[in-house]
DNA sequence: AAACAATACGAACGGTCGTGCTATCTTCAT
DNA sequence: ATGAAGATAGCACGACCGTTCGTATTGTTT
């Protein structure tokens, strides 16, 4: 029996600062997240919220790590379910699209956001998104070889995998800058096409 | 014979000014600009710099027009060269993995940097962006309404050019994320296969 | 009860930000 | 030659940034 209350406190209050930080972030980005504004909006003291995690960066890293956690438990997870190849391949197109549409973080996919603020800076950040980001890759990768090697499609998997992520991403990309549901539609039928059974 | 002395002066160092602007902007994003860096940068007092553009909106949304006279530059205007059709598809695609793969702007692909950046928020920026983005948009797929008029490619237009744009942006994406150049090999082969003759 | 650990706060720090004001210097028009 | 117009510099401002410090509060351990 653990718990030990102070603990405990701190990390009521650290889910409740991440929850809000993955949220601002996926807007205003990890570097538009702050201390201050995170500590106003939630009521705490900056000091306080500074304590938490020790450093800005510390702060990003938990955020992405938070993200994380949210992005698996919504595409992943549920898509590691569904038995292997096609339908699991549809599973996280689909899942995944349905996570962009929903806005469950409100400026859209949090890791293509962070992805592109990160990808030409170095440092712990941009290693944290491109780890990230590589593994759901990998995990799309590996479900296509299954595909393939199921009979279930007839292509490249590598090739394969990378036009299912690139159609997913632009749908998300045009859907939140232009608003409208119309990319969704395209990355379907051209995900359709691709998985079109053999 | 206009050309005043002191207009062409200013013209001169807004220029200088912009061109280090895109650069920044494409690795740091465009609320990462800031006039007292640049001004730093480039031996130029922060208030002249200032003056130059009146605010930082306007620096922004400079910035914002100096790359897409860039990005037109290498991809748009070398593309609309080519005869309609198949032939000026293909050149939209290799003209923009190569302004990616070349790093014209540090960063990659500066408008899918600020794209990213700016896509969830209100404002002036993001409606320059999300203009300059579906200008780019529409030539795409104007092009593939030409190219399968003309009966070079069995496809529909829409998806077709939301396919290739996709494929680009992943590819911009991965390279300058995780580096190497396997992403743009997958592109172009996955473009390929997409723009098979009919 | 006493000693310790963790959370949380308030105040202050040095720094950078965007933005004004004012003055100087260059160029043009008269 | 004189004065207006534009470019550029210097300086100061208020706001916010991340960070540090001291301290009160709450909980655990002995």
């Amino acid at each position: 029996m653990p718990a030990d209350g102070r603990l405990a406190r701190g990390d009521a209050t650290r889910r409740v600062v991440l929850r809000r930080a993955v949220d601002v972030a996926s807007v205003d980005g990890l570097d538009g997240l702050s201390l201050g504004r995170l500590a106003t909006e939630l009521e705490l003291s900056k000091s306080g919220v500074f304590a938490l995690f020790g450093s800005k960066e510390e702060l990003q890293l938990a955020t992405i790590e938070a993200a994380l956690e949210i992005f698996r438990s919504y595409v992943v997870t549920p898509a590691a379910a569904v038995s292997p190849g096609l339908p699991r391949l549809r599973a996280i197109c689909e899942n995944w699209l349905d996570y962009s549409e929903k806005r469950v973080f409100p400026g859209g996919c949090f890791f293509f956001n962070v992805g592109a603020e990160f990808d030409a800076r170095p440092g712990r950040v941009h290693d944290a998104v491109a780890a990230a980001s590589g593994s759901f890759a990998a995990f799309i990768r590996e479900t296509a070889v299954e595909a393939v090697a199921l009979g279930h499609v007839d292509a490249d998997p590598e090739v394969l995998a990378f036009e299912l992520h690139a159609l997913g991403r632009a749908a998300n990309a045009d859907a939140v800058l232009n608003g409208g549901t119309r990319a969704y539609a395209l990355a379907r039928r051209a995900m359709n096409a691709r998985l079109a059974g053999a």
